[in-house]
DNA sequence: TACTATCCATACGCTTTCGTATGGACTCAT
DNA sequence: ATGAGTCCATACGAAAGCGTATGGATAGTA
């Protein structure tokens, strides 16, 4: 959360354009970044636009890298000061599971994969996150190979979940169903009789969980 | 596959265009059905177009239609022969996991379900397949509540992999690492020592499986 | 004050797409 | 073979979006 949403200086930034694009995107879709009804969205005309973009690619292209940036920098970042690892993964998932907003983003980002461009940012950021999980389950105890297997189910069933709270909210949400499926998820993806200490899990930083 | 694709008959049906939509859907997301680019791909020109529908929406709603009806025939109808419900489960995944069109369309559908007639019939296509896969579940032995977790974890790690293939398709090609994948999913995503007879699993119709 | 750089408004042409109107070609039954 | 029905071609207007050109406004600086 860099910049101020409703900003109130009187002179637009680039980064105010990629926002912009980037909340357009997260209701509506690439197919929503358009530059007159940005401009309208932040009470200018295309004048601005062309003044900080050379045409609507490039403020595409600005948006998903400053998506793939942040991205980065929050989750991981947050997720490092966990030391045990088992404890680790676990908050990633409660993490991962919290923003309602980050996820539509994503889905959308990645449903625009067929620009090249584009493309090559989802893969850079799937790889990066497959690799991070991965070596936290090698952390675990685990071999490399067991390691990539269930860093790639536990991103799958996380990227599924993602998918599924858009496409049948009800099929997650009623009553108190969706906890009771986090902690049955948080179960299921970590292999058990193995690392450290199974349970209890003395001391370490438990980050609170942030609204959804 | 119902219809030829080059169909050499010299009068299109709604349906052609339909099937044609689906194509577009599937190589280019909702935007690309367009109802001049879909003519030139036909042979044909707009005039023919509005014969067949009063305007875009209605083939979009056609094609959707079209696409859940099969969607909903195919892959369950193959699947009910299975009767023992280990393997049945087992089937669908393999099933699921077979073809790498339907799953681009599936993305491509669901990434336009901000529409809320494709949303519609989204959540209704989710909620079919959650119901019969609690099904199989209870059939295995679970309880309600446990059969309903079960179903909404494997189907959700299903749509990840579904995206996941699509976002970074090396994660999962590989060497020989998806069909190990996928043996890991079966394995993990179908609770053990509950139900039928857990290894060997006597006599059931095996379905091949299909081409990639 | 005058000059300059920064940021935005306005007006224009171009392209794509939608949807309509109208007429032509082809088939088939009477 | 003639009229009706079916299917498609062509031409048109309207809207939305992209990108350019050009000028206006404001702030800082000499």
């Amino acid at each position: 959360m860099a910049t101020s949403k409703t900003s109130n200086k009187q002179t637009l930034s680039a980064e105010d354009w990629a926002d912009a694009a980037l909340a357009a995107m997260a209701d509506g879709g690439l197919e929503a970044v358009a530059v007159e009804p940005l401009a309208r969205r932040l009470g200018v005309t295309k004048g601005s636009f062309y003044w900080h973009f050379a045409n609507r690619d490039a403020v595409v292209r600005a948006a998903i890298e400053l998506w793939a940036q942040r991205e980065t920098d929050d989750i991981i970042e947050i997720a490092r000061k966990v030391t045990a690892p088992r404890r680790r993964i676990q908050t990633i998932f409660k993490l991962a599971n919290g923003s309602e907003r980050e996820g539509r983003l994503y889905l959308a980002i990645a449903a625009a994969s067929r620009d090249p461009m584009i493309g090559h940012v989802i893969e850079k950021v799937s790889r990066r996150r497959l690799e991070y999980l991965k070596a936290c389950y090698t952390e675990l105890g685990l071999a490399d190979r067991d390691a990539r297997k269930w860093a790639t189910f536990a991103y799958s069933t996380f990227l599924g979940t993602l998918q599924l709270r858009r496409d049948d909210a009800a099929a997650l949400s009623s009553d108190g169903f969706f906890t009771e499926y986090v902690r049955h998820l948080i179960e299921m993806l970590i292999p058990k009789n193995i690392g450290d200490q199974p349970p209890g899990e003395p001391g370490d930083a438990q980050p609170e969980e942030q609204a959804a």
